[in-house]
DNA sequence: GCGACAG
DNA sequence: ATCTTGTCGC
């Protein structure tokens, strides 16, 4: 995995304001249209009855990250998957720098999971990652920022809401169910980017929801870099199986904790 | 000052 | 994100 833009990449020892204006070049330098290598028709966790006629070519890579900490280290996780099969695992352990800061999380994770991605082998199609991409105040979440270092078409997927507000309730709603998220005054325009009310930065998406009683929150899909909203939802409810969570997320959550124990 | 905030 | 037992239900 090599970066086509390190210079915009996150680097620890930046003030706040530094760090909000690298986030606003890394807005800039983003696409929040279709760019991608793949017809997203050809993502899916498999096809048993072997059915797909969509080209000859292997299906795309997907992989999914998320990460799991230690004391003032974070254990980021990586998993690379091909129609549905695991082709690849890796996983870096890395010192962090900052503290948690909503708005700045791509300063804290970045950098670890920068470190993980070095080791794949394999070069993925896409990435999806567990937190925002457009869906931030400066258009530039986690999703957006390493999407835009590997110019490497990606999705964020986050379990609550950072900004924006959504066309309709999202309370109890049926499986498959999707309303656009819109910006509002705390998200800025960036660049080419506009940020009006009437602006679609993200959408939630109810991936899941069991006959019984807990009613299940949505999630938040929005456009990392180089996917448009409407694909990154798309793509999110084709790569989602039995859970909320989309597989390739589930599975690097499941490996950030799995690999954990073997470091405390 | 008030409100609000991914992981 | 993380700290944590049991418990309800398919």
């Amino acid at each position: 995995m090599q970066q086509v833009h390190p210079e915009l990449a996150p680097r620890p020892g930046l003030s706040r304001t530094e760090m909000e204006t690298l986030q606003r070049r890394v807005a800039e330098t983003a696409v929040f249209d279709d760019d991608l290598s793949f017809a997203p028709e050809r993502v899916s966790l498999g096809d048993p009855e072997n059915t797909t006629l969509v080209g000859d070519a292997a299906p795309p890579l997907v992989a999914g990250i998320d990460q799991s900490f230690l004391d003032g280290r974070a254990l980021s996780a990586v998993v690379v998957l091909r129609g549905g099969e695991v082709v690849e695992r890796v996983h870096a352990v890395s010192d962090l720098d900052l503290p948690y800061i909503p708005g700045l999380l791509s300063f804290r994770e970045g950098g670890p999971i920068l470190d993980a991605l070095a080791e794949l082998e394999t070069d993925p199609d896409l990435f999806v990652f567990d937190g925002s991409g457009r869906i931030h105040f400066r258009q530039a979440g986690l999703a957006t920022h390493i999407g835009v270092v590997c110019d490497v078409p990606s999705i964020g997927v986050a379990k609550s809401l950072l900004c924006g507000t959504p066309d309709e309730d999202v309370d109890g709603r049926p499986e498959g169910w999707r309303t656009p998220i819109r910006a509002d005054d705390s998200v800025d325009a960036v660049g080419g980017h506009p940020a009006t009310p009437e602006t679609t930065i993200g959408y939630a998406f109810q991936s899941r929801q069991y006959d019984s009683r807990p009613i299940i929150n949505p999630l938040y899909v929005s456009p990392g870099h180089r996917v448009s909203a409407e694909t990154a939802v798309d793509l999110v409810s084709r790569l989602s199986g039995d859970y909320k969570l989309p597989e390739p997320t589930r599975l690097a959550d499941a490996y950030a904790d799995e690999a954990k124990a073997q470091y405390e």
